[in-house]
DNA sequence: GTGATTTCCTTCATTTACCGAATCATCTCG
DNA sequence: CGAGATGATTCGGTAAATGAAGGAAATCAC
């Protein structure tokens, strides 16, 4: 059919702007002497000015254990810090240092920069049309991760409006 | 500028199937018992019939060394085996078991089951539309990645790469 | 207030991923 | 038959990530 030969070209361009992605988050990694997730611990410290590393750690979905592991080398590396909050002293407050801030500059994200670069020549018109086909991406593939589990009974309307690919699944 | 907004959108957007697809595949492998680096392998080690661990490591982009090291645990836990080559024995020939197809079988792509059950309720011109704006996307980024990153040595192969899915030789 | 509970972070131990370099067997070409 | 290339493995090392357990501080119950 001829929908599926859509899904499936749909699903291929999908897995190729994964790939891609992931490349650009080793090669900035590389280009920056840190890894992804640090980088990308480092980068959420930085968006939200003073947190916690439980809120990266949620936020970012990382254990605890290992936002510490990642904040160690950070702060090893003298480019975050720690410091204990005096309101509540089982906090500690996370900070970016300026050489953080610096690398961070210096340093910006691949894929976002290239993507501008590249997006930026795009015309008016398929700038839009991209923008909207990516939202409603988010939405579809977001709603399917978030309540992954209790949606099931909710969100299926019809699975049977034409014959769709229904595996056997479970 | 108007523009600058629309590309910030876009880049939330990829963020948010990044991320989702991310989560997809960690809650995938540990529904399967594998990581995902695992399942990764195995799914394509199924997807190319037989293989060797060179080919999958290229098309992953993973170290040899690392497919080893994947193929080691696949192979203990029954999933894959290896055969050497009768013609070429430098190389080992690479199946998957029937347990291993059980395991996909029973645990296909989330990422994929969902978005195709989510994307095939759309209208036909939106699924069109979402069409274009990936492929659109792919290329940009793709291009992005190619010149990024030096894959001279790759040049002889280079010809059948765009397409990804070309399945091995054969 | 004292004690129990919860919250936040850390430490510890372990598994996995990944890489580069070295190695071994094999193939291929001259 | 070498000489060199190729395919896979082993080895050594760093980092990531998790779960379990623990310590310190806040909070709640009485």
């Amino acid at each position: 059919m001829a929908e599926d030969q859509i899904t499936n070209a749909a699903l291929r361009a999908i897995r190729r702007i994964l790939r891609a992605a992931d490349q650009g988050g080793r090669k900035l990694a590389v280009a920056t002497g840190l890894t992804p997730s640090q980088l990308l611990v480092l980068q959420e410290i930085d968006r939200r000015g003073e947190t916690t590393p439980g809120a990266i750690a949620t936020s970012l979905q990382f254990g605890q254990a290992t936002v510490t592991n990642i904040l160690d080398r950070l702060e090893a590396a003298g480019l975050a810090t720690r410091k204990r909050s005096s309101s509540d002293k089982r906090r500690m407050l996370l900070h970016v240092t300026a050489a953080g801030h610096d690398l961070l500059a210096n340093a910006p994200d691949l894929l976002q920069e290239h993507f501008r670069n590249r997006f930026g020549t795009l015309p008016a018109w398929e700038r839009a049309m991209i923008l909207a086909a990516l939202e409603r991406l988010g939405e579809l593939l977001d709603a399917t991760e978030i309540d992954a589990a209790p949606l099931i009974d909710v969100g299926i309307i019809d699975r049977a409006v034409d014959g769709d690919t229904v595996p056997d699944a479970s």
